[in-house]
DNA sequence: GTGGTCTAGACCACC
DNA sequence: GTGGTCTAGACCACG
């Protein structure tokens, strides 16, 4: 069963954070259609977050379409994001873990592996800030 | 002269990004000690901020002993971050920009490869986070 | 409930003024761990300061370590600053109340006093200050 | 000759920490009527304050008719401030520095006993706020 | 011109 | 209700 995770010093809502986490499942395949949700009871539990936190995250995945609330019953996923399979995620997660490893053992904390991705990912494309 | 970039989407308090970027060029070597910061209206007329979010900013990088605020004449760097050299950060970085065209390639977009990395940098350390 | 007095004279900024009150507060015993401290709003409503000056004065105290913010709940006093207990502070306090009484007595108002009191503390380290 | 210590991080502003410390020094005895303050320059050159800074403090103590420029030759002493003579400030000064030592022998720094004076000071006077 | 502080008011996330 | 962030604009101290 998923396990959501909220970091309470990124500033990020920690609604969208366990959104974000779910999404993330779909993509690795962790969670695929038809999986039930934990209850947002067993989240509460779990994660120090309250109620309607989760009730949140979980109302934004079912706009999206891709989670099915059913009463009495629980959340069920009900489709799988865009994108490439999970074998796809694998293989990049696997390469990925490989260069972290490196990062970490030069010295490199993770927000500066983080901020380096943000480099990198914002470094080509110099356009879109709104 | 360090530009900054503000994404809006992203739910990361403006303030907070920008002294992230500090932070992250301090660590690339794009500056060094001694150099000074844009003013705070030349970020402010640069980017699409409030010269208070930038002062914030400013402020909690001064507070960190990172920079040094002189009256009348402007922000300078008077430490760097704690971690490797700079050309650590540029040999990783190269690494690091080659798996990403990688992952672009393979479809996934830039939510899908921070999400990624996210969960990569978690997954050895399965304690709590409170 | 600790009450803030804010002195508009002084030139001391209010954000300081607050969260040295509060600093105080924990060394005299008047606050302790565990304690609540009014909220944002409370001490706007009592003292005539904005909303954000108070919240800029507990935000320092939270950097300090000395607070910490629960979000929907207050600011609660996490731990007491370095230092003797509060015993000692009001021993010598009590010492301190007698010759302010002299010192009025014989004719010295307050500015004299902590002119007074700022030359002894220097008086003895003859050193820079920068 | 009188020196001046600005202490930057009080928030107090330089000018009139100076003009303070001018007036402190008349009450004191160490600057008596007729004596000559040091230049602007000679200032500059031991503080590390900007000539407008020491300019302005210098008016102020003008305006309250302290001192007297005269042109050409340098800003003299042409009053005492209202009080006791000096003789009382020294023999207070002597108690104070007994009790001052106490509490540094307590264990109290510089803040605590600054602010341990602040509190004593307005004690027992409950009304005044503004 | 520089940075710094304060006010006023709006909006958000969380309990 | 709580704290937190952002904006807008004014004012101050300093160089």
């Amino acid at each position: 069963m998923i396990r959501f995770r909220v970091d309470w010093r990124s500033g990020v809502p920690p609604y969208q954070q366990i959104a974000q986490q779910v999404r993330q499942a779909l993509r690795m395949g962790v969670l695929d259609v038809g999986d039930q949700l934990p209850s947002v009871r067993e989240v509460v539990a779990a994660a120090v977050v309250n109620a309607n936190t989760v009730l949140k995250a979980y109302r934004d995945l079912e706009r999206e379409g891709l989670v099915e609330a059913r009463a009495g019953q629980g959340t069920f996923v009900r489709a799988r994001p865009p994108g490439p399979p999970p074998g796809t995620h694998s293989r990049l997660g696997r390469a990925l873990a490989s260069w972290v490893r490196q990062a970490r053992a030069a010295g490199l904390d993770d927000e500066a592996i983080e901020s380096l991705l943000r480099v990198t990912l914002q470094a080509p494309a110099e356009e879109d800030i709104a």
